[in-house]
DNA sequence: TGTACATCAGTGAACGCGCGTTCACTGATGTAC
DNA sequence: TGTACATCAGTGAACGCGCGTTCACTGATGTAC
């Protein structure tokens, strides 16, 4: 037998249509996750969103569950990504625990927003959820290990970010907005606290 | 007219045997929301564990929502509760953070397990898991003023606790065993360090 | 103490509905010639 | 440059299923006499 030759006939739509497509889905969903919880959002919904009918969703992925490990790689909070890149753990801080963030659910944190329900999913959407979060971890450790003018490692800065996403997803439990802002507020004040003590 | 006499006819089964049935179903579906989240869990299956059938749900409740409304109310932690009536801080952050209380969430704190999915739901329905968290956060907030030596407000225990429920979702999250014993490590650390800054 | 019976907790089947997923089909795309 | 046509993204109806809720009925309960 000689050589299978590759024989692909090129004839189909241009990749980046699909890129494009595949992209308003996940991005929709994306949204959607962390606005409505996953188990409340359907496909049909999802596609709507995206203009298209639930029929084509099989075209771009597997499954839901597929999907949502796409839409947790995805999913970012512009503000925060910004603080971040700038090096400033005090924006970093009153972005996150802002009410524009506790209001905004659907473009904001996916930790705040899903962490307790990504928790009850298969082992695979959990890795690509602290897949996710490691980068922002890992710029909150260096952020950290300057101000404090020692090294904090992974687990710290995770705990840190435990303290942001925990203080933000009571302020958007509590129904009385003066005392949600005040959780807020002194969300602010402890993280401030234990960014800089000893 | 003269006065309607409040004619009851007294024919009914004991009002304990309703109070204990009742109490099953509570208990049941405080414990299922806990682990499995509120959505993901049906009426039939909440019923069954309290060894009845659907159909008699609503003889004891309006609504699925009323159901969760009470599982809120009730939902307790034992061992936190002990370590919080102890009065003793340490073990409160200690037992709070521990791997027991990552792996068995069916019995833990309703704030780790819930707060963004109820975070969705009615007002009245966030006013019943604030109430229901507020005993514990004032108990916090005496501990904390007290090691501190100085006047803590509800709102700022709210966020050290917050730092307990966030850190403790994302060890829960985290699907290698050996990061998310060190974030729980770490939460521990960084909850004390908290709790003793000027 | 024994019996008749009103009450209502509990049963189990059914309701309409939206879910995730499948599938036969349509029609826009873009290459081949 | 124009046309024929293979591909496959997209359509829309249907699948079985479990959901929350309703309801006609059953039968254990415990009081009345």
């Amino acid at each position: 037998m000689v050589e299978a030759e590759e024989e692909t006939v090129e004839m189909r739509y241009a990749a980046e249509h699909n890129d494009e497509t595949r992209g308003r889905i996940v991005a929709a969903a994306s949204r959607l996750f962390r606005q409505h919880g996953i188990a409340a959002v359907g496909l049909a919904k999802i596609m709507a969103e995206a203009d298209l009918t639930v029929g084509t969703f099989y075209t771009h992925f597997k499954s839901k569950e597929a999907l949502l490990q796409e839409a947790l790689h995805q999913a970012r909070n512009e503000h925060l990504e910004q603080a971040l890149r700038a090096g400033d753990l005090e924006l970093t801080i009153r972005t996150y625990l802002s009410p524009g963030h506790r209001d905004f659910a659907g473009g904001g944190c996916p930790a705040a927003a899903l962490a307790s329900e990504v928790a009850r999913h298969p082992r695979a959407t959990r890795q690509k959820f602290t897949n996710n979060l490691e980068p922002r971890i890992d710029t909150i450790a260096e952020l950290l290990s300057a101000r404090r003018g020692k090294k904090v490692g992974r687990a710290e800065a995770a705990a840190f970010f435990g303290l942001l996403a925990g203080t933000l997803q009571l302020a958007r439990a509590t129904p009385e907005r003066a005392e949600s802002d005040a959780i807020l507020e002194a969300g602010v004040r402890a993280a401030l606290r234990l960014a800089t003590s000893a």
